[in-house]
DNA sequence: CCCTATGTTCCCAA
DNA sequence: CTTGGGAACATAGG
């Protein structure tokens, strides 16, 4: 019964706020924000109920008694660490989004799952139903695969990079390569390496992929610092914006001149990603 | 009607 | 087996 009547007030709370909802997509500094938030907020917040709105979302129950004890990130997954040895792993695809909030009877729009902790509670909402969000006993789908803040390591990439003929953006973006980074920071981190987003991934030489390793711990840390890129209208864990947008040297500046060398920035599609650079001096 | 969207997975062909 | 290309997922906005 509490669950249904829940699911009613969801739905019309939806319907009333479309007009001024706004889509996030969240990449490594949004979810690692995400991450960050959580941790200094939710940990050992004893867990009193859970509730699912979306049949695309498996429902799990958890134990009783139990509370969250660390809050992680692997790539661009979150995962909730219980007491009990379980974890929530989250992926917040396109447009999945986290609220904490005071306790409440009104649900933000689109919600799908929500968790009642003692004071707050935590929403995972999305529109286009993208996200993924299930209960675990052990989560380790990333763990093995670089990080870009951690261990990008050129000599490694260059060697990955040997056989592979398509161009090194999309490369950067697969994840089983390094996990993490998206079509936003992919743009930005090959204009700050002055790498050519068209280029063949196994055309770069050590030295290049040097430059995009450190250009990728440099241009996230700074992402993370500035709290994520609010463009479409990412929003952090208390509905706040991000910084990073002022920030952006090429993405979605198409036709404006190039910040290093004054060259007029070019769009074009990659994998079918809009793909923002600089045709002068992204060699 | 067309196109776009910070992501991933699946199917199919080479 | 790997690699790469495109559609699919679902929803909104321009």
């Amino acid at each position: 019964m509490l669950f249904a009547n829940y699911l009613v007030v969801a739905t019309i709370l939806a319907k009333a706020s479309l007009t001024t909802y706004k889509v996030p997509m969240p990449e490594l500094p949004e979810v690692e924000t995400l991450r960050k938030q959580l941790a200094q907020n939710v940990i050992g917040e004893a867990v009193q109920d859970i509730a699912f709105f979306d049949e695309r979302i498996k429902p799990f129950v958890i134990s009783k008694d139990i509370a969250i004890s660390a809050v992680e990130r692997f790539g661009k997954y979150l995962v909730i660490c219980l007491t009990s040895g379980e974890q929530i792993v989250i992926h917040l695809r396109m447009t999945g989004h986290l609220l904490l909030c005071e306790p409440t009877t009104e649900f933000p729009p689109y919600t799908r799952f929500a968790m009642f902790l003692t004071n707050k509670t935590l929403f995972c909402c999305d529109l286009r139903r993208f996200a993924i969000l299930e209960l675990t006993a052990f989560f380790s789908k990333t763990a093995l695969i670089p990080n870009p803040l951690e261990n990008f390591d050129a000599k490694a990439a260059l060697a990955a990079a040997s056989s592979r003929l398509l161009p090194v953006k999309q490369l950067l973006l697969e994840q089983g390569f390094i996990a993490g980074i998206g079509n936003i920071y992919a743009c930005e981190i090959l204009f700050a390496a002055q790498v050519n987003p068209f280029r063949k991934a196994c055309s770069l030489t050590g030295r290049e992929w040097q430059r995009i390793a450190r250009a990728s711990l440099e241009i996230l840390s700074a992402g993370v610092e500035s709290r994520g890129t609010s463009i479409s209208d990412w929003r952090d864990l208390f509905g706040k914006k991000g910084e990073y947008q002022n920030h952006l040297a090429v993405y979605g500046r198409q036709q404006e001149p190039c910040p290093r060398c004054s060259a007029i920035l070019e769009r074009s599609k990659i994998g079918g990603r809009g793909t923002f650079f600089c045709p002068h001096c992204q060699k």
